[in-house]
DNA sequence: GCCAACGTTGGC
DNA sequence: GCCAACGTTGGC
C-alpha cells in the first residue's frame, strides 16, 4: 500500500467539506503540476492512504486522512471552457491532467503543525518533501516510515 | 502584504 | 536549447 500527502487550502476544499459529502467521497483535481500530475496518473492506487494538509492558512498542517477509492482518470475539468481549470490545449482524446477520488477516513487528532514537523526536518522527516525549501507540489509520496512517524506525533 | 522559490512561457 | 519575464504558491 502506498501512502501520499495531499494538499488544500481550506477555503476552497478543507477536511470538513469533504466530511460532510454524502458519501465523503470527491474528485481530487484540479491539479495543474506535470509532476504531481504523474503520481496520480501513474503510482496512486485504490486503497493507498493520504494525510491532508492545509495551507494558505492560520495553522498550515496536516489535519485528517483519506483512502484513495479510485484510481486516477482525465479529470474533466479541463474540458469545460466555463470551469476554473479549464485547459485549452487538452482534449478529451489526449488528457493532459488527471485526477482521483478521495474518501474521507477521520481527522488526526489534533492538527500537526507544519512548524511541528519542521523540527524533525534533520532527523526522521529528512526526506519529506514537504518540508524541503521551496517546496510547492501538491501531490506528494510519503514512505512507510515517516508515514509511522508523524501517526506517532498525534499522541504527543 | 511581502517575498522567496519555483514552474511555465515564449522570443531568439 | 537558452534564459528572461512572468505568474503562482505558500509561509510568515
Amino acid at each position: 500500500m502506498g501512502y501520499w500527502l495531499l494538499k488544500s487550502e481550506p477555503d476552497v476544499f478543507g477536511i470538513d467539506h469533504l466530511k460532510d459529502r454524502p458519501d465523503q467521497t470527491e474528485p481530487w483535481d484540479g491539479v495543474r503540476n506535470y509532476q504531481a500530475r504523474n503520481m496520480l496518473r501513474d503510482q496512486m492506487r485504490a486503497g493507498d492512504l493520504a494525510f491532508l494538509y492545509h495551507s494558505s492558512c492560520a495553522v498550515p498542517g496536516i489535519v485528517g486522512i483519506v483512502q484513495i477509492v479510485r484510481e486516477g482518470y482525465p479529470d474533466v475539468s479541463q474540458f469545460d471552457p466555463d470551469a476554473r481549470y479549464y485547459d485549452p490545449k487538452s482534449s478529451p482524446a489526449n488528457p493532459r491532467w488527471y485526477r482521483v477520488d478521495v474518501r474521507y477516513k477521520r481527522h488526526t487528532k489534533r492538527v500537526l503543525p507544519l512548524a511541528e514537523l519542521r523540527t524533525y526536518a534533520d532527523g526522521p522527516l529528512a526526506e519529506l518533501p514537504l518540508l524541503r525549501k521551496g517546496n510547492r507540489l501538491s501531490v506528494m509520496p510519503v514512505t512507510p516510515g515517516q508515514w509511522e512517524f508523524i501517526l506517532a506525533l498525534e499522541n504527543r
